[in-house]
DNA sequence: ATTGCTATTGCAAAAATTTGCAATAAGGAG
DNA sequence: CTCCTTATTGCAAATTTTTGCAATAGCAAT
């Protein structure tokens, strides 16, 4: 179990968030299912311990634990969103628009990048899980010239 | 008109594409309509000249454009993705995921790190307009806090 | 101008995601 | 334990985006 539920729930309450099985069952859901996890696939997850799960559900509160920065979201290399703890290693992505092939990229080079902007704009930046677009250079030599 | 139709097309047509009467109006609309556009927006002001025009070949168009480096994506605030004519000036954001907003980042902060990833890992990237997500002060000082 | 190859379109249906609203149920207070 | 407020859910319908396939139409070559 890679996230500290009671914890979780505590927070939440205290800013006058519920805790609901729902909630809970989703975030379990793409806890168990580990790495990048789509919202269907959280829906399929869950629906299998609660038939009665409503997809709206899932979607909502998707949406709701990363808010809160309980989950963290990435672009997949399809263009879809996709889901993972927060707090996992971060990671990055460099995806090739041509062929959707993808690499990842150290953290260590984009991490100065986001302190930089932290402070200078004041903002606390997400940055668990970047991905970028681009050519990879056997697209490029192709097409891209 | 921010985009040279002829060498566009000429550019295509080397590689083995196609410029149909729907791509040249795709494109014509993203360029009227100025600024960041969505597919849906771009939809309705070409049905304005060709009621006969298909919202798949819209989408189709849209990530054609882009792929070819003709337009540039981006996600919006709101989380779709938007199109802009490629070739303007580079513009990132960082948008806060709980009330929305936001903020301009200057192209100075982001190009240094684009240039060491390009050079890293020989990708050649997009980077001409970059959306990331984070807390803005405001929201962070009432829940993120 | 005609022909042939195949990239693109249109269509229709599927899949993915969001939204309004009434009903339900957390969880703090008594 | 019960009551009350209101955050959340479920549902159904609307939107948005993607996809398979047959028909159409670019465009390079003749």
């Amino acid at each position: 179990m890679s996230h500290d539920m009671a914890q979780i729930s505590a927070r939440l309450r205290q800013a006058g968030f519920r805790v609901t099985p729902q909630r809970q069952l989703i975030l379990d859901a793409v806890c168990a299912l580990g790495g990048h996890v789509t919202p269907e696939a959280v829906y399929k997850q869950v629906r299998a311990i609660a038939p009665a799960i409503n997809r709206a559900t899932v979607y909502r509160a998707l949406h709701f634990l990363t808010e809160q920065q309980i989950l963290a979201e990435m672009v997949l290399p399809n263009g879809r969103t996709g889901y993972e703890i927060a707090g996992e290693t971060p990671h990055h992505h460099l995806v090739c628009r041509q062929c959707g092939n993808s690499v990842e990229v150290a953290d260590e080079l984009i991490r100065p990048l986001a302190e930089e902007i932290e402070a200078q704009y004041n903002f606390t930046l997400d940055m668990r899980h970047v991905t970028f677009f681009g050519l990879c250079p056997v697209c490029r030599d192709k097409t891209g010239g």
